[in-house]
DNA sequence: CTATGTCAACTAACATGTTAGTCTACTAGA
DNA sequence: TCTAGTAGACTAACATGTTAGTTGACATAG
């Protein structure tokens, strides 16, 4: 058990973002705990955050619900409130309800796919191609996750993209864990490949096979982290 | 555009539910809005709220920031806060996610299912029958309801069942409206009973298959109902 | 040395005061 | 009569003050 207070210093000021103060102060959280700037178990302080941005207790205290809604800090009433320590159960779980959404999202587009929207997924993956080449892996996260968002955009459900990320927040804090893995990339994109090649098929079983495919390289990986890092894990 | 404010004589005290403040109150608000005791378009004002449950602006701003996010209300920032109104758009988009949601779980419970857990199911499916039988509807909703979560408590997932009822908060509402329809509950039940065999033979696709077919009812009655109370739906 | 009880300090939750943006109704002008 | 401008009332958002519950350290007893 770790007392250490968050580090506001790595707390990006509200300038940076918009919306209202509660959505910015919301997103800079946000921001700190998923690139691991803020580490589980350390204890969020409401009068340090307020003195780093410059605002008053209201909006951090909104922020701070929503980030446990989200399941990122652990309020405990009346006391403190920490940075969520990793749970392999929150991660699987997350898993599971963002593979369900994912397989359910490029079966549709398989489906109703337009040629427009045909083009945008293959100038993507071309676009992949690139960044691996180049061997920008910063590059290639963002591709990656565009990726997946454009085939959750093309089902023209405006929400799903935001509760797909909602519910597996958890595992993309877990991805900024292992993020530098050389021979990774290459796979990735050959896997984009088959499923763009499905959706230009339109052949929603092969789409689905594909992307599940895909979604479960990644649990693995995960597992193995736990055993490496069992600090941020949590001991309850 | 109606003008109406809501009618707080509607909400049921906060006594009748636990938890902090703002939650209670979240919950009484929301149990207000789903059962349609608050119209779309209600004008919600905070100061009645307050007056009516005694307790101070906080945990009501918190309560209605949460009902925000889960697309129950409309606040217009520095302005006023309405009752959302339906919204084909939404509630296609909730029924798509409700599917995903449930057709995952029903694969992986048809696949890992224990003897204890199909014995639950199958006395669930036999209360249903029952109260068909006794044209009790108003707890066959209830034992409908049951159903889907026990499905959903079976894979393992605690948040599952929450999510899954957060993405599909506005069919909930929608269903209120169509709640009378007699010759449904039979269909329903051989509908679930289909589920059951399925997942009493372990075959996950037919599960789905099943699932599917029961799901896909309801679309097509909500979209009937459209036509006939246009007015509780969005005129953007 | 260990276990237990007490107390002080700190926190989240809640109440209340303040600010600034939006809507509406009234008025004045065409 | 209809339009445009304006002022006032009302609201959500934000700031600040207050309350009560939890934690952890320390002292005291076993």
């Amino acid at each position: 058990m770790t007392n250490t207070d968050i580090d506001v210093t790595n707390l990006r000021e509200i300038g940076a973002f918009e919306g209202s103060l509660a959505q910015r102060v919301y997103l800079a959280l946000q921001e700190a705990i998923l690139s691991l700037q803020f580490l589980p178990g350390a204890i969020v302080r409401k009068g340090l955050i307020c003195e780093k941005l410059g605002v008053s207790r209201s909006p951090v205290s909104e922020a701070i619900a929503r980030l446990s809604n989200e399941g990122l800090v652990d309020v405990v009433p009346q006391s403190a409130t920490r940075v969520a320590y990793f749970s392999m159960d929150d991660i699987r779980e997350g898993t599971f309800l963002r593979e369900a959404l994912e397989l359910a999202s490029v079966a549709k587009v398989a489906r109703d796919r337009t040629d427009e929207q045909m083009a945008q997924l293959n100038r993507n993956v071309r676009l992949q191609a690139l960044l691996v080449e180049d061997q920008d892996f910063a590059g290639f996260y963002q591709a990656d996750e565009e990726f997946h968002a454009m085939l959750m955009h093309f089902t023209g459900y405006p929400r799903l993209k935001t509760v797909a990320r909602m519910v597996s927040l958890q595992v993309t804090r877990a991805r900024m864990l292992l993020l530098p893995t050389p021979g990774r990339s290459n796979e990735t994109l050959e896997e984009h490949q088959a499923v763009v090649d499905a959706v230009r098929d339109q052949n929603p079983e092969a789409a689905q096979d594909a992307m599940r495919y895909h979604l479960g390289q990644l649990m693995p990986r995960i597992e193995a982290l736990a055993e490496k890092r069992p600090d941020l894990f949590q001991s309850r």
